[in-house]
DNA sequence: TGTTGTTAGTTACAAAATCAACCATTAACA
DNA sequence: TGTTAATGGTTGATTTTGTAACTAACAACA
């Protein structure tokens, strides 16, 4: 007996994550970028050290999984546009504490601002419900690795 | 009064969403990327074939949302390893339709119960409730645009 | 017909992500 | 100590993506 029944690609959850994905981070995206011409990978690195304060690149890399060099590419940029300053550690010279300047700072705040309205924007498609349990699903999956 | 509460980067739906996309297609990744060198873009033009049939680029981009270019350039790929064939329409000769040869529908047949696999899989760690509100979630969100 | 506008698909070039090799520094331990 | 391994971070080469401009074909309509 063959196998007839037609394959569902709109359900198949890697790829309708990244529908969804793609498709919620659409808007916020154009914010960062047009407002500060920013990447994806740099305003993730401003946000940690926005929410977390003085870490190293290998502390953001081990809360968001960003890989290092990316990491490394976005730290230098938004060093170079003065959202952020490095300082050596004395003890092991290898590491480098990474901070917001006070105009990193206000941009976090701004997006910051700006992520937190469109989420709930975001959450008003679904119902609470939806909402609960969606987050609580995608934590899930997020963390299987 | 300022706003003293942490922002919840881990809540926040297009970053959450995106690290669940990610984790999620990680192991599927490896099968197509090992098994038949293919990239997400040719992976998803193999199954709009697979599943639908004879199509034009243009039919694909429709249903996946996927850049032209992407498309063209995923056709162009899977042409030059002989898993599908082009062929002009007679009528508009713009035109081109898809198909898959033989060896294009054995990989998809492939892939296909690796992903049905892997989805069953993906779903075990979440409860049949977090399930179907899940995917009723996602494909809002997904259809938002 | 001829002109203008659209459409399907490709290509060229710039921007970005990936991967491996690389420094400099510290750790481990014979 | 001296040697080897591990770690934090950067760099360079390659691959992939994104953006715009392009070609060829068709449509609309004067």
């Amino acid at each position: 007996m063959t196998e007839n029944t037609p394959f569902d690609l709109q359900n198949f959850l890697p790829y309708l994550l990244n529908q969804a994905a793609e498709e919620s981070s659409l808007a916020f995206q154009q914010v960062y970028k047009d407002r500060y011409g920013m990447l994806r990978t740099e305003w993730r690195v401003l946000f940690h050290l926005g929410i977390y304060g003085r870490l190293t690149a290998k502390e953001i890399g081990e809360r968001s999984k960003m890989h290092k060099t990316k990491i490394s590419r976005a730290v230098a940029r938004l060093a170079d546009r003065r959202f952020l300053t490095r300082e050596q550690d004395d003890r092991d010279r290898r590491l480098e504490y990474l901070e917001l300047t006070a105009s990193g700072r206000a941009a976090y705040g701004d997006l910051r601002g700006v992520a937190e309205r469109y989420d709930a924007q975001l959450s008003e498609t679904l119902s609470p419900d939806e909402n609960r349990l969606l987050r609580q699903a995608l934590q899930k999956l997020a963390r299987m690795g």
